[in-house]
DNA sequence: CTGTTAGCGCGTTCAC
DNA sequence: GTGAACGCGCTAACAG
């Protein structure tokens, strides 16, 4: 068994009294080869259960077969949800998905780039952990690449992204509606194109209301519920406790429940709760959680879809412009947040 | 950037003025190549950003440092960890995931098993939709297959699996020990060698106590948060309910407590909730799930361990008699039981 | 220590 | 339609 020593072509020639190249020319159904034939190669085929060496395959080709996935956090249902996605789109394709998860380290991310390009990926999707890292690794000579939910700065390329700035535009209307005026954010790292835009969304509401994003208003987290946690923590025990808190991702969320739990503070009557990122658990926890959820799905089956046109221009200009496509988040609105609480 | 044409060792060799052997040894940390020249090399391996193909040389070793990973279904947060866990170890020891998603049908594993042996990965880890299929697919001139979470029936495989039984048997034990006698478990589909092992757990204990798990009392639910809900529903408006529910995994529970919310049933004074599978969000949810947690995460890394260890057998007996590594669960008593309705 | 050579399994011209 | 020969990029013998 450490053997592995599949059969080969000409085994398969061998067995069936023909030439490699019918052989070859069944396996890839050329169209060329007499119909009696193909099924005496094709019986013998099966007889020896015979499947290409995609290695080798790749080598004389150039085409692996094979995308890399690469995403910060594969913990995330967000991530898992495109997963899931982009590897039915690719099936779809006859590719194969090789995922990697960088746990928020960039240095693994850059390492799992370079397995990636030994390995000659066709193309990759990348979730990068850091959007101002400049990647030297994706220019030239390399397999195209799809970002997906953050893009790095100043740099046109492919990508599909979810309207982060709109939805939190959209959100903190919706909590300034209810009557809010000191609105906490809780965001991830600001070294995410994603967090900065949906701050910026936050903060574009909250002006337009002549409220002010205020220093003290901002917290930064990662993306762990135990950042959530503490942080609510030591904001409804503060002095003048904001009466909404907008979480810009779903575990952090899942933090502050559990403080807002703890602390028997009753939301939404005293505090209302917002967060980015939907979940299945979103409807069952207690109160039932209000989020802007994102299509992660469709993100991960897009992003295939442009990488693949990409991988095979059907023009030439069609890979020349870098192509953005923008997806559509919508508010769910749950029990965790209400009007303002009034003395 | 279609082109795709990285450099090869012989661009390399010529512009470090070597022959292409001494850059494959250098390359390969041979330590055979004088100390000079090595750097000479590796400047030009630089200069180029050359780095080898990794199907080529699978061609030639025989080796693709690929292993596959092939799960019933991704968006269940167990197998994540366990993924996070095949990921760390496969990193550790220089090996690449290719994971696929069966989506709980077993043409689809199927398909994606011949995708693997066709890529020759050098082993795959599977965690089966179904106990009863028969793979002929995991005979002979085939990667080593490590079997994880669920495992064929009748047969000595390699694998690393939860102590299934005994933690349902300490489970309902807890529950009876609660005083509950009427207890509903909702369990997967009967295919699974996990499901199975469960139920027995359940069965055991009951018998222990006299108790009967009646066919009334066994319901048959998939994995998904829907069918927990429809169970939970018509149990709970049942003419004679059971005083304590115990679902299998851990999205049917979720199902049981949307139910448990929307009925305003009082729990645990009315009805326990226990659940198979630990969860981020258990908890949060109100009231907090009771949970027989299992380490999926190491569950993972053993696998790839007694993977990598058939895959490398240090000596022949090693690889000769299927192992199987057993893990254990834990109980993780929270608000969702407690003592039995006294009328 | 270093260079030369022969395939690994496959797809692809070409002659037949 | 079909078959023989070449080479994709690399590693492992072997010769120097």
């Amino acid at each position: 068994m450490a053997k592995q020593t599949s059969y080969t072509m000409r085994d398969v020639a061998r067995l069936a009294g023909v030439s490699i190249s019918t052989v070859s020319a069944v396996v890839n159904n050329k169209g060329i080869v007499g119909p009696e034939l193909t099924s005496v190669v094709k019986k013998a085929i099966a007889a020896m259960n015979f499947s290409p060496n995609a290695g080798a395959r790749g080598l004389r080709t150039g085409r692996t077969h094979m995308l890399g996935l690469v995403v910060q956090d594969i913990t995330n249902p967000f991530f898992v949800e495109a997963l899931r996605g982009v590897e039915d789109q690719a099936i779809e394709h006859g590719y194969e998905v090789l995922v990697c998860n960088s746990n928020d380290q960039s240095a693994l991310e850059l390492r799992h780039l370079n397995a990636l390009h030994t390995k000659r990926v066709d193309g990759i999707l990348l979730a990068p952990t850091d959007s101002y890292a400049v990647r030297e690794t994706l220019s030239q000579d390399r397999a195209p690449v799809v970002f997906i939910d953050c893009v790095p700065l100043k740099a046109k390329v492919n990508c599909v992204v979810t309207d982060n700035f709109d939805a939190c535009y959209n959100g903190v209307r919706y909590l300034i509606g209810l009557g809010h005026q000191r609105i906490a954010v809780i965001c991830g790292r600001l070294t995410h194109s994603t967090s900065i835009d949906r701050v910026e969304g936050c903060r574009k509401a909250m002006q337009e209301s002549n409220l002010l994003l205020r220093e003290e208003h901002l917290h930064h987290g990662d993306s762990h519920i135990e950042s959530g946690y503490r942080i609510g923590l030591s904001l409804l025990q503060s002095s003048d406790p904001p009466t909404a808190i907008f979480t810009l991702n779903n575990r952090m969320a899942l933090g502050i429940l559990r403080a807002i739990t703890e602390l028997k503070v009753p939301c939404p009557s005293r505090v209302s709760v917002m967060s980015f990122d939907d979940a299945d658990w979103a409807e069952v926890v207690s109160p039932s959680l209000t989020t802007i959820g994102q299509p992660s799905y469709e993100m991960g089956k897009d992003a295939v879809d442009l990488l693949l046109r990409s991988i095979l221009p059907a023009t030439e200009q069609a890979e020349a412009k870098p192509q953005q496509i923008p997806l559509k988040s919508t508010l769910r609105v749950r029990g965790s947040t209400g009007p303002v609480y009034k003395k």
